[in-house]
DNA sequence: TATTGTTATACTCTATAACTATA
DNA sequence: TATAGTTATAGAGTATAACAATA
């Protein structure tokens, strides 16, 4: 694997980090995707949408699941589909609007996903287990200065 | 967009940090989507392909390619197709093993990624203009060590 | 027998756009 | 008219496995 090879250019710093970042998030999300796959039988997408319900017990409308999970409606449909028909998922009505779904984990979601998260955890702590408490830290901050300023020209362009 | 809302644990900083990595890569990623989609109609995966064999004029065997992309075989086979129906690569015979081609730009392919790559260049400083350029470096040192770990172990595991 | 690469297949995820029902 | 959500469609990306040709 070298997606690394990739950058030759005047300012190649910035270019060689994405690469490196890119080349990190893949080594990781492919581990996860195929144990999620192996050892649950499901995919990081429903994962994901579980891991928002668990944090959000009350439930969250659709669009609400759409712009967290950063994707289009439609398919969050498909995926709620998917989870309310193996009972993992339900969508309850939402009062004083007709049009509105709330979707939660039922009872039944709520016990897989904890065996889910905590191997997802494990996978995790594997994948940093290189790094030192304060280097995670140190890499969490700086991330979170790239999603701010993401953020900061999100608005400027609407 | 809230990708962070996932983990909740007894060792949470790991968690957070990958939700975190997870979410900058998304949203740099898909942006350079659909800007390669938008202004040069293509995709990811196709430019991955030709900026491999831009740093590798000599051409890369089918299998290399595979390796380098992180990506199975039957996937690289259609990808280069597509390129080589376009005239941006061309597949030269591999003198003493017949089975076996090496794929390379063509000078047309050479041409067309230039563009490609410097309009890449500045979407990616772009992305990372809310670090110095001390942070940029500190950062892609910590992902080093991410990734270092995660040859260490892999080998562990053949 | 093993390796290189291709083909065939099936599935997941995705965006877009048209649609229904309600506000 | 606008909004919440669904449906339909099409396409990209992927892995798996069977296959042909060559080593």
């Amino acid at each position: 694997m070298d997606l690394e090879a990739r950058g030759h250019s005047e300012h190649p710093e910035a270019l060689r980090l994405w690469l490196r970042l890119l080349t990190c998030t893949q080594l990781v999300e492919k581990q996860v995707r195929s144990q999620l796959r192996e050892q649950f039988d499901t995919t990081l997408p429903r994962f994901d949408l579980m891991a928002q319900l668990q944090r959000n017990p009350d439930g969250l409308k659709m669009n609400e699941l759409s712009r967290r999970m950063m994707v289009t409606g439609g398919n969050v449909t498909g995926i709620t589909d998917q989870l309310v028909a193996e009972g993992l998922v339900e969508r309850v009505a939402v009062e004083g609007d007709r049009r509105a779904y709330r979707v939660r984990l039922t009872p039944h979601g709520c016990t897989q996903f904890d065996d889910m998260a905590r191997a997802h955890e494990a996978w995790i702590v594997t994948a940093f287990e290189g790094l030192s408490l304060r280097e995670v830290e140190s890499l969490h901050k700086l991330l979170g200065k790239v999603k701010q300023h993401y953020h900061a020209t999100e608005k400027e362009q609407a």
